[in-house]
RNA sequence: GGCGCAUUCGUCUAGGGGUCUAGGACGCUGGCCUCUCAAGCCAGUAACAGGGGUUCAAAUCCCCUAUGCGCUACCA
């Protein structure tokens, strides 16, 4: 695999020149998986050189803003822990971060452009350049602008101006030659300028586009790289060409590899269905509701086209922060497995202190509709923490705790081999055994209960299991022992007694 | 169609010309452990897209082909 000069090889950057990079979401709908990655390099990247981490609203489409889009935005990348130096909310030296407040700014450059002669106004209708576009396609031509405002003489624009007739501007492009430029993580990349067209700056409605509006912030908030996804890479000619227009050093760019579907077929989308008929998540939100800690999710994204070695899996913050850079960064677009997310979620739920996972439990089983306290949830962490992968498994594991009675069913009580009466007098057996005891210390029940199974020469599941059943109502719960315990005498005794009635009916 | 990027086990990846009979992880399969389910431990399965070069030597460098993905808006 190619490795391109470092950054830091090329000079200690951390005297030199602090970078400043930015994660420039569109407020157009939820955060999605893959900008949250976007987000999470350009944040690794600037905490690692000691730079700057800048949020900037590109809010210019206002055809397709979305109210609460800005609040799931902030409120995401918090969850993330992506803390941003410059930005909404944070404010900074080279405000406003809000492209919508920004917009005299793009006018006024694209004024200039027009008057050095690097754009052109464009009169085109977009119904005519429907028409244009259907037929280049019929012709297999390239698609894209016909230049037909082009050529358009000082008079011809000033009748239509007068007419009263709306115009965008269009960046003139130069029509030979070609455009190279270096990307910090495929190389050099070179395009024929005949190949690109005379892109929109400015809309009908006076807003920048995408193009104008990110060279010009870029340049102006003295942005240094340019971390984006892959799907950008297109575009970089036609930013290359305005800086150059403008008479500005563009930033270094590196384009990230996006992240596909899990079948390795196209971006992740919400519609797709998982294996198993799961849903397939691709907001941020989505994972968060699903019970995916965020430290977890963390430590998966940034394990997604970049790579520490051979060997490490489960990698701290810190320890990102100290190793990331671009040059591990893979060019190649990767495959997103669900599979490995929820493995690695389990080994930072097997983790966790105690009190930080039973505090986050706790909310996840309220909105179950159980009311736990706190000291039984703590005591029950240790024992239902190895099985579970997400935060709400836990639902089906401790409910049994936290309501008044259970309900076993004669079928679930009674094993594969064993009849009725045999059941209810392993129950009996159990019941005097339990009933007996002087304290009911994890220790003791188990010693207890062990004591009638070798004395009846019992298979170990035969007895345990119709307790577990009786106990709990389920033939899948956390340790037995423990789960008598944290039960306690009363509770279990009752249960016990329950089952054995419903046995004999 | 045009333009661009990419290509190592099913998936995420290690690999910077010889140490590669290609390493790790997820998944899957089997075993051990075991009060259920898990977890853990052990073992197994499985890849350099194809073809040409360059070189004493290529997964690593170059070219072609194929395939995949992305872009192709007055969206970002």
């Amino acid at each position: 695999m190619r490795r391109y000069e470092s950054i830091k090889s090329r000079g200690d950057m951390k005297q030199e020149q602090r970078p400043r990079v930015r994660f420039a979401p569109s407020p157009t709908g939820y955060l999605h998986v893959g900008g949250a990655r976007s987000a999470l390099f350009n944040w690794l990247f600037a905490r690692h050189y000691g730079g700057q981490f800048i949020l900037r609203i590109e809010d210019t489409d206002r055809t397709r803003y979305q109210e609460d889009a800005l609040d799931d935005l902030l409120s995401g990348l918090r969850w993330l822990g992506l803390d941003w130096d410059e930005g909404p909310e944070a404010g900074g030296p080279y405000g406003p971060y809000f492209q919508s407040e920004r917009t005299d700014i793009y006018r006024r450059y694209a004024e200039q452009l027009i008057a050095e002669g690097h754009a052109y106004k464009c009169f085109c209708s977009p119904d005519r350049l429907a028409q244009m576009r259907k037929e280049r396609q019929a012709r297999k031509e390239p698609a894209g602008y016909d230049r037909r405002c082009r050529g358009l003489t000082a008079q011809q624009r000033r009748d239509r101006e007068a007419r009263g007739e709306t115009a965008v501007v269009r960046f003139k492009m130069p029509l030979e030659g070609e455009t190279r430029f270096h990307d910090q993580i495929r190389g050099d990349i070179v395009v024929q300028n005949e190949t690109l067209d005379d892109f929109v700056l400015l809309k009908t409605d006076r807003f920048p586009t995408y193009h104008l509006a990110n060279v010009v912030d870029d340049h102006l908030m003295a942005i240094t790289h340019v971390l984006r996804a892959d799907e950008w890479l297109p575009s970089v000619p036609k930013h290359v060409q305005l800086y150059a227009a403008f008479g500005w050093t563009p930033p270094l760019f590196a384009h990230l590899p996006i992240i596909l579907d899990p079948s390795g077929k196209g971006k992740m989308s919400k519609r797709k269905k998982l294996a198993g008929n799961r849903e397939a998540y691709v907001h941020l939100k989505d994972f968060r509701a699903a019970g995916y800690l965020p430290e977890a999710l963390f430590n998966f994204l940034a394990l997604i086209g970049w790579s520490y070695d051979d060997h490490t899996e489960i990698i701290t913050r810190q320890q990102l922060i100290d190793h990331f850079d671009l040059d591990q960064v893979k060019p190649s677009a990767a495959a997103f497995s669900y599979e490995k997310l929820d493995w690695m979620n389990g080994q930072y739920i097997r983790t966790m202190p105690v009190d930080d996972l039973a505090a986050r439990l706790l909310p996840v089983l309220r909105d179950a509709g159980l009311s736990p306290d706190m000291d039984t949830l703590r005591a029950l962490v240790p024992l239902i923490r190895v099985r579970i992968k997400r935060l709400p498994d836990a639902v089906d594991l401790v409910d049994s705790f936290f309501v008044p009675e259970v309900h076993p069913t004669p079928h679930d009580l009674v094993g594969k081999k064993q009849t009725v009466d045999q059941t209810r007098q392993l129950l009996d057996l159990a019941y005097q055994t339990l009933a007996s005891l002087p304290t009911f210390a994890e220790t003791d029940v188990e010693t207890a209960l062990r004591a009638v199974v070798t004395g009846r020469q019992l298979k170990p599941n035969a007895f345990f299991g119709p307790i577990r059943v009786a106990v709990t109502g389920k033939k899948v719960s956390p340790p037995l022992f423990g789960t008598i315990h944290i039960l306690g005498r009363e509770r279990v005794l009752q249960r016990l007694q329950a089952a054995i009635t419903l046995l004999q009916e």
